[in-house]
DNA sequence: TCTGGGGTCCTATACCCA
DNA sequence: TCTGTGGGTATAGGACCC
């Protein structure tokens, strides 16, 4: 929900022609803070904030709290300095994906191809829709309707003949609005752009560019390719180059499959207790594993990440001999390998655990991991963890937990 | 001001193997 | 046998996005 940087000479009607135009970038407007005043009328017109506890960071502020310089992404702490009498609301994940599943559903009304790319955003490409429903403005703006009208959330429209335009034109449109970017706008709106509205660009890279002088996108299209990739890398100097001539040869795809799934906790306060850490390492590989589980899918490398009190953060993985959805195999190994992160005696801010390298279930299914060859407990583990989802399903997520069993001080788990 | 939690993608390096 | 080369895979880390 974050945005990029906007440029108020962006902000015009660049034209009306819609020819080629067939990319539609559709994007709800301060999200989590929409869905809580949807449900709670009494606090429009106020400033709100949707955020986390003491450590946390702001997720979603209504327009009202943005006046005040408040902005996603920035720790509470400053944002109640910023702003003291805004509305605290926690966020409720659950409301979120609710509206969002519903409003995704509208989409597919429109068309098959929606590329949905969080929970508040998605493209369509609506080229083959044209006929029945009219040209992507009116699509477009019928989309808005209905999704203020059915959940009390406005969105915003981007319209423009690739993705990336597209985004651009939704972000520029916000709050509650429409734009076009006809084709031959297209590199007249992209020139009078900041270069960290790139895809791509940020802080870092900003900088990075700032030193060869480049500060709009205009600029970055100036550059020569060898110069941008001596700046940025091969790859993202050759990216960066297209985007800023408008070319985005990237198709809407719908239904794109997740690479990974992970789970991380920041503490209350920072821990130096390696009992503790591990407890904490347990319950995320408990939540990563009933995760793939319940999506049918096996991890083959576990990856953990552990950030220290400074800020540093550090990464381990490590890939094992067969995949596994199994709670215990990840903790296992995710807790040799945050064990063997050198904090400088530092203590530890945040630990995630991640399965990455995922395949399907089915096929690789019966295939027992080497685990379960040499130690046949494992297949065991798994049926009392499929319990345990079951458990869960009827009794709710808090129902039951799984623990470190000690015996004689030895870990059994 | 003091930095969440969910992810993706790219780069560099190490290592094995043909 | 030695040396170089290049592909594939694993790993670590950085940057970025919402």
């Amino acid at each position: 929900m974050s945005k990029g940087p906007r440029s108020a000479a962006a902000r015009r009607d660049w034209g009306s022609d819609e020819s080629g135009c067939s990319v539609l970038h559709l994007d709800m407007d301060a999200f989590f803070a929409s869905c809580e005043l949807a449900r709670r009328p009494e606090l429009r017109g106020l400033p709100v904030i949707v955020g986390g506890q003491e450590r946390g960071v702001v997720l979603a502020a209504t327009y009202e709290a943005r006046a005040f310089g408040v902005r996603s992404a920035m720790p509470m702490t400053r944002a109640r300095l910023l702003c003291p009498q805004a509305v605290v609301v926690r966020p409720d994940h659950d409301l979120y994906r609710d509206v969002s599943r519903s409003v995704m559903g509208m989409l597919q009304e429109v068309t098959p191809l929606v590329e949905q790319i969080s929970v508040d955003e998605a493209f369509l490409d609506v080229s083959g829709a044209r006929r029945r429903l009219g040209p992507p403005t009116v699509i477009g703006a019928e989309l808005r309707r209905r999704i203020e009208e059915e959940h009390g959330v406005t969105a915003s429209v981007g319209i423009a003949r690739n993705k990336f335009v597209a985004k651009l034109a939704s972000t520029h449109a916000k709050p509650d609005g429409l734009m076009l970017v006809p084709v031959d706008a297209t590199v007249d709106f992209l020139h009078t752009l900041p270069v960290g509205a790139l895809w791509g660009v940020g802080e870092k890279t900003e900088k990075s560019l700032a030193a060869w002088g480049i500060t709009t996108v205009a600029e970055l299209a100036r550059t020569d390719l060898p110069s941008l990739q001596t700046a940025v890398g091969r790859v993202s100097g050759a990216h960066l180059h297209d985007l800023s001539w408008g070319r985005d040869p990237r198709p809407v795809v719908p239904e794109q499959r997740e690479h990974s799934i992970g789970a991380e906790t920041t503490f209350g306060t920072d821990q130096d207790d390696t009992e503790a850490v591990n407890r904490r390492v347990l319950e995320l590989s408990d939540r990563v594993a009933a995760r793939l589980r319940h999506q049918g899918v096996l991890a083959r490398t576990v990856s953990v990440k552990v950030r220290s009190s400074d800020f540093a953060t550090f990464t381990r993985s490590r890939t094992l001999d067969g995949p596994t959805d199994v709670a215990r195999d990840i903790y296992l190994v995710a807790r040799e390998l945050v064990a063997a992160v050198d904090l400088g005696g530092l203590p530890v801010r945040l630990v995630g655990v991640r399965g990455e390298n995922l395949r399907e279930r089915d096929g690789s299914a019966q295939q027992p991991t080497l685990e379960e060859a040499v130690d046949p407990r494992s297949g065991a583990q798994r049926e009392a963890e499929l319990a345990l989802d079951a458990v869960r399903e009827k009794f709710g997520k808090t129902a039951i937990d799984l623990g470190v069993h000690r015996k004689n001080g030895t870990h059994l788990y």
